[in-house]
DNA sequence: GTACTAGTTTAGAATAGTTCTAATTATCAC
DNA sequence: GTGATAATTAGAACTATTCTAAACTAGTAC
């Protein structure tokens, strides 16, 4: 279901063109400060960290570049609760930990079937497009 | 896991009570509201029904007694990418639906075993209090 | 019953995160 | 190069929510 990684600015702009978008000095910055920490950073957080190589670049450019590589499925988007929406570069099916204690985020790889089993308990007439699974709780210091 | 649903205004009080909590009218109605259309309003449409009743009440209340609802457990909170909080006085195990195009939410109930289940993927050192599982695509409009 | 205490409600201000708007800039096809 | 389209930008606007401080309410001790 979910396509390959990604890993080069080739490969990047490949998936853009191929939803008719242009590759960008922000795109890349933007999808490369995600590659290179993956601890699902808000918004303002990748703004910040984009910053030190783009130092003009604006916040709602930030957004805007999110938004488009999470359409192009470069990119989850991740909500909890009423926090701010965060970012992940896992494309395999995972589900997300959230350590209550230090507020991180964690990805917990999901073994094949599992999401297919979840899917088998909806009644007839449901048809899932997507299935997020949240723990919430706390997890072991060295995570 | 789950504590046995309250149905009479007897039984709120006593929940409240329990948690060192008054019951009061505000509270009384907001929990009615909620029991009597289960269609996971938002705190704007909580506010809405529960005016026909308490013409006075404000918004800042609404919220507050949705909260403290929500810490006696005796409703759930529901968040679905970046819409508002929504309510929801079923307290059995159930994940959410999402229905795309009319923006409805349905309760999916869920097997017994299967949070269990889901929960058996996580790896030592991860302790979850709760899992969250949401469902998005689209139902058929009998829903 | 009065006074004390703590819990509750309230209106409105404040906040956070995000989206919108309109102008500017960059890129592509010709 | 020129025109069309895409992308970026700054800042305003917006939405949902939380905070603040004052007013109100209810139970308790006398």
């Amino acid at each position: 279901m979910s396509p390959t990684p990604i890993t080069t600015p080739d490969a990047l702009a490949q998936r853009l063109a191929h939803s008719g978008l242009r590759s960008t000095p922000q795109r890349e910055v933007i999808y490369d400060v995600l590659l290179k920490k993956r601890d699902h950073p808000t918004a303002d957080e990748v703004y910040a960290r984009v910053r030190t190589d783009l130092p003009s670049i604006s916040l709602a450019t930030v957004y805007n570049c999110l938004e488009t590589l999470v359409q192009c499925d470069l990119v989850r988007a991740v909500n909890f609760e009423r926090g701010p929406t965060r970012y992940c570069p896992n494309l395999r099916p995972h589900a997300h930990f959230h350590d209550e204690q230090s507020g991180s985020t964690h990805d917990i790889d999901l073994p094949a079937d599992l999401l297919e089993k979840v899917s088998a308990v909806l009644p007839p007439g449901y048809d899932a497009k997507s299935v997020e699974i949240t723990f919430r709780g706390k997890a072991q210091a060295k995570h």
